[in-house]
DNA sequence: GAATGCAATGTTATAGTATAACATCAAGCA
DNA sequence: TGCTTGATGTTATACTATAACATTGCATTC
């Protein structure tokens, strides 16, 4: 059985979240210098923000962080960057929320999971490689050919719940 | 290994809907029953357009179908039936989709995955423990409590996918 | 039956998410 | 230079969903 594959973890406290997010830019900077793909500044300011955090960002999130000059962006200029940067697989869309996060390991092959933390809001990325092979045998039994995963898991993560108590203890 | 549980196949040819529907709210209605929960007429009949056809219905359809009266239904009241639907679980949504369909199995517990063909846009739904077993194993690896899963599967169904040819063939 | 309480629905307005369509700009190149 | 092409700007609008408050209608109690 494979072992767990974490993309992208809950940070934990000591976690520099600066050099994440630098390590994400500069991963993506190489990626797009080698598939001959440009990483404008406005794309790049967009994927530098989708970094911010852990925690997936909205559309409308991003385009009130873009500029702070007079006249805001307008939505296509968000949505452009998004999709350019989904093809080139550095952001993932966070379906059932409507945001989008930094992928962890662009280049990675296969699906990705994500758990998302109904409290913090942070949300990790794995790639467990027996969950998209069982989904995709499940689909050839039913002579489906399979394009997309999508697999988001809503609850608590580790930080968010109350710690736990022995059995018997109130 | 458990066996393939499909709760809601993408229908054959021979396939009745009108049964198919039929069967889905003669069992919305007694579920009700003995929940003592109201399957007013109104949301019978959403039920009903949700089960029209096994392609995911958006909100605004059901919205435009719901009268032909002059004044047409306010979005609350398709979003209210829709959440009545969901919490008693004779309804999914479809997140990657914005649209809702159908449960063919209310009352079975334990997280569904949906297999969507994007040329028909008919949608099955199967109800595999071994993906929703194995997402929890690496949730609690990562001690993380799962409230709500969603697995969506995006590609072709067996009849919109062209006829298979031998290897060689162009 | 009248008064009460409560869930369901109606109604109006607005928030939030996303794209179409066309204009402009900037860099590479014939 | 002028052309092509991809990126961005701009305006308008489509699509998805909810807040907030009014009204209705049924069940219960008196």
């Amino acid at each position: 059985m494979s072992t767990l594959h974490v993309v992208s973890p809950f940070p934990r406290s000591n976690h520099s979240h600066a050099r994440c997010q630098a390590s994400a830019l500069a991963c993506a900077e190489r990626t797009c210098a080698e598939r001959g793909s440009r990483l404008t500044a406005l794309r790049r300011r967009v994927l530098e923000l989708v970094w911010r955090s852990h925690e997936p960002i909205k559309a409308y999130e991003i385009l009130d962080r873009l500029h702070n000059k007079p006249r805001r962006a307008a939505p296509p200029t968000v949505y452009r960057a998004l999709d350019f940067l989904r093809r080139e697989g550095f952001v993932h869309k966070i379906e059932s929320m409507n945001a989008y996060m930094g992928c962890g390991a662009p280049g990675h092959t296969g699906a990705a999971q994500f758990l998302i933390c109904r409290l913090c809001g942070m949300a990790a990325e794995i790639a467990d490689a027996g969950v998209s092979l069982r989904l995709g045998k499940r689909a050839r039994e039913l002579d489906f050919t399979v394009d997309a995963q999508t697999t988001e898991i809503h609850g608590l993560c580790a930080g968010c719940r109350p710690a736990r108590r022995k059995r018997g203890q109130t």
